[in-house]
DNA sequence: TACCTATATGACCACATAATCATATAGTCA
DNA sequence: TGACTATATGATTATGTGGTCATATAGGTA
């Protein structure tokens, strides 16, 4: 039921998970960790960003559990700490999908 | 596979939608649509919010077609486009409720 | 027409935060 | 120790946007 996960109680954080997600380079931070774990330094270039961008946001994703940190010798190797933010993203596009393709019907693409 | 929803070319647009759904009263909104169609006075009236801030929350709702809109008489009933945001709220939940499990864990609790 | 209700919208303010820069911290190795 | 690398962080700026207020728009009804 729809309503079970969803209640005043939760709202505000459930936003706020929700808000974290909601920037394109914290997105493509977790891309990279897809695959498994990455160092700071290794996110800096496959992003292209700085090293203090991706640092900070990489100790929001922290702050809020949903990368795991490492370090070992000079490095911090972070990780994904639930693969189920993948799951939100296959729905997300899943509804950008439908709503291109209503929009498509609507217009007689 | 993650990385099949999650690529460079999408990621704007799944953080766009990610950050929609970052906001509090926009949450209470969808959660009140689940039972079905709503007026903005109802919407009003429920979330306890001023009527110009709920019917800006609705139109930027819809502008990303998170609902549907349509107008009979004097009123507009705003209704959920994609039973599938409920599905991503659950999903949320369940991250935060194993990320308070590990946390306490963690420290013993 | 006038009046009421429902909804939308423009102007404005206040606040959160993403990005940048410079710098601090910490670990490794000579 | 000093030099180098890797990471984190404080200060600052710039921008986006949620909220409020006043007002506009539009439909209903007399």
């Amino acid at each position: 039921m729809a309503k079970t996960a969803l209640n005043p109680q939760n709202l505000e954080s459930v936003a706020t998970r929700f808000r974290i997600l909601g920037v394109p380079l914290r997105l493509e931070i977790l891309r990279q960790l897809a695959d498994g774990e990455r160092t700071v330094t290794a996110l800096v270039e496959a992003t292209g960003s700085t090293q203090p961008n991706v640092s900070k946001h990489l100790t929001t994703l922290l702050a809020h559990r949903l990368v795991k940190r490492e370090k070992r010798g000079n490095s911090a190797y972070y990780s994904v700490a639930d693969p189920a933010v993948f799951d939100l993203c296959e729905i997300v596009c899943g509804n950008i999908e439908r709503s291109l393709e209503e929009e498509r019907l609507a217009f007689g693409g």
